[in-house]
DNA sequence: GAATTTTTGATGTACGTAAATCAGAAATTA
DNA sequence: TAATTTCTGATTTACGTACATCAAAAATTC
């Protein structure tokens, strides 16, 4: 049997409010007594059986999920995900709320990093746009013993407690290596469209796709950044002018949002670039299944946001998590492993 | 505040222990009491506090895992996050035991999964091998309210709760489709070693790797496939063999394991192929780092093993399963996105 | 050494559910 | 209707921890 508080007292040779008192760092035990204590803990292996400690106390967990507003697929997908969580929060005892800031504004995330401090919640997740105002009210958050889990896009110069998220370099590093393989011999330059050079992740995907390029496929010409906000529209406009400029463009690498407006550049395209793209969404899903798009780097929102709530639990309870269990994958799509259609999946009309 | 069983009993009019014997499915209630209990219980929407539950219970869950013995780089692995499993178990309620019988041996499973039921587990995660022999096994499991996830290989023709693996079809098809990428205009006939065509995922990425490259990349040849029984001697001595016959061989798919031969082999190989393989060990690891293969698909044991556990226990309990939470991804490495070594990677030795 | 403060023990209640017992009520059978 | 069987209610204990209260013991201060 695993032992108990009753066992921590009857090895200490003290009373079961002591035991109390250690283990919840409660005020009124002597040193001395103290270290008897934790030495007899120690000494029987005794864990706290949390389930029955959430019990006593009535724990639930307040969240805070903060990520950018706007029309990106991935984002409302993510908020689906979330929502999806908050359906399950009577058994998790979580009790999570959503808001949601202008996309790529340090200064909005901030004021909405503040106002959730306010409520005291007992953790926060959040998609971060990497600005020093932005680290310096997390840093804040964490002084005051809030937990903090950065999102899908990380924070420098932070000390919050996780990051749910994949390695952006590596996916950066993944996507260049496929498109050497793939564009084989074929000559033209390879251009990228991105979302901002504001948030992390894109910095670093582009970064890793350069150094692959550079140092694996030399003679490879990329073309200056397109960057396109996450919008549509935008993108459309973008791509559609750089096909228009360089007519022999042999690839395209998107590494943001606004693939919608890639796609539809892409239909009226003459030429049929190799394309490689980031995150599954009802558009990039079927421009693969229909050759448009040749592969799809993806983060699953779904993994993320679970893996967030159970690091902001385990860090609220002072408690470890396991570090395998909490790393994102990337995943790579290809149109022959695209995973079965779900309910889960955003609405088409997204 | 979340409804409990008083508000139950207060909501339908009757007594506490009544809804316990409802709740329970204890007999002594009448048809009509029952269904009033049952109506309250959906009317104020009760949802049984499972801690709670389990706290009152002391219900710990005796799982048995059934797992093929020898010298498998992937199987060790698979073995070895059972085992940080166990070192769980306080947490999880579980009481974990191995089993390991011959690979590719159908009566020594059925044997293994007798002994097992004789036990009366919570739940049994096995891989299997494919035969009518097991599956009849795992129904008379089934029957007898054991529940049974087949983990890595699944099983035809029996009513397992679960398949806690990927889709090896589509891993097939993935790698037919890197294959047929990767080689470009390259001519000569393709290879694929299988360990044995007796479990179902080594039939199934046969069959996915097939379909892709008749129909996507027609003019490449198959050549008759190498069944090397997972074994690094066999293996060795089949590529060699094959390399030799087949000066030409321009690619080799290995679904299965024993890699370690494969990969010696190729380092003696006059000619380099393209090379794709199935599971991340530390041979396939460091052969990837080296360029002797060039993709590898895999599979996340760790999260076969916890996505095992979640599964028996919830239908050990009755209860829904998150289905996206549960689906094994194929992972696709390539040299830029190999994980992190860890700790938990099996020891080189093995 | 008395008065004070600090530390410790003993005890009870609570969290939400499970499980058992026993008495009493209702339904069924004779 | 009486005797029997079947249901139902009331109550208690338990799971492992949290938390509060009050008394008693020990340590500290003056």
């Amino acid at each position: 049997m695993r032992p108990t508080v009753h066992d921590i007292a009857a090895a200490a040779g003290v009373s079961l409010a002591t035991v109390d008192r250690v283990l919840n760092l409660r005020p009124g035990v002597r040193t001395v007594t103290r270290e008897k204590v934790e030495k007899a803990i120690e000494r029987i292996g005794y864990i706290r059986d949390v389930a029955a400690a959430n019990l006593a106390k009535s724990r639930i967990y307040p969240l805070v999920f903060i990520l950018p507003a706007g029309d990106n697929s991935f984002m409302r997908g993510l908020e689906a995900e979330i929502r999806a969580a908050i359906e399950r929060s009577a058994f998790e005892r979580t009790q999570i709320s959503i808001v949601t800031v202008p996309a790529f504004d340090a200064p909005a995330l901030q004021a909405a990093l503040e106002e959730a401090h306010a409520i005291r919640p007992a953790g926060i997740a959040v998609v971060a746009v990497d600005s020093p105002e932005v680290a310096a009210s997390v840093n804040r958050l964490r002084d005051d013993g809030i937990p903090v889990v950065t999102l899908v896009s990380d924070l420098s110069g932070s000390n919050r407690d996780h990051f749910a998220g994949v390695d952006n370099t590596a996916a950066g590093r993944t996507a260049g290596n496929l498109m050497g393989r793939f564009l084989g011999e074929r000559p033209g330059p390879v251009a990228v469209l991105a979302g901002s050079m504001l948030v992390r992740d894109h910095r670093e995907r582009l970064e890793g796709f350069r150094a692959v390029l550079d140092a694996e496929f030399p003679g490879r010409t990329i073309l200056p950044v397109l960057e396109g906000h996450d919008d549509p529209t935008e993108a459309e406009r973008l791509v559609r002018g750089a096909l228009e400029t360089h007519p022999d463009i042999a690839g395209i690498y998107s590494l943001g949002a606004g693939n919608r407006g890639l796609i539809t550049a892409l239909k009226t395209s003459p030429s049929k670039p190799c394309v490689i793209a980031h995150e599954l969404t009802p558009h990039t899903r079927r421009a693969l299944q229909d050759s448009l798009i040749d592969a799809v780097l993806n983060q699953d929102a779904g993994h993320e946001v679970r893996s967030a709530i159970r690091v902001l639990k385990a860090k609220a309870d002072g408690l470890a998590v396991i570090g395998a269990q909490e790393r994102i994958r990337i995943d790579i799509f290809l149109k022959d492993n695209l995973p079965f259609d779900e309910a889960r999946t955003p609405r088409e009309d997204l």
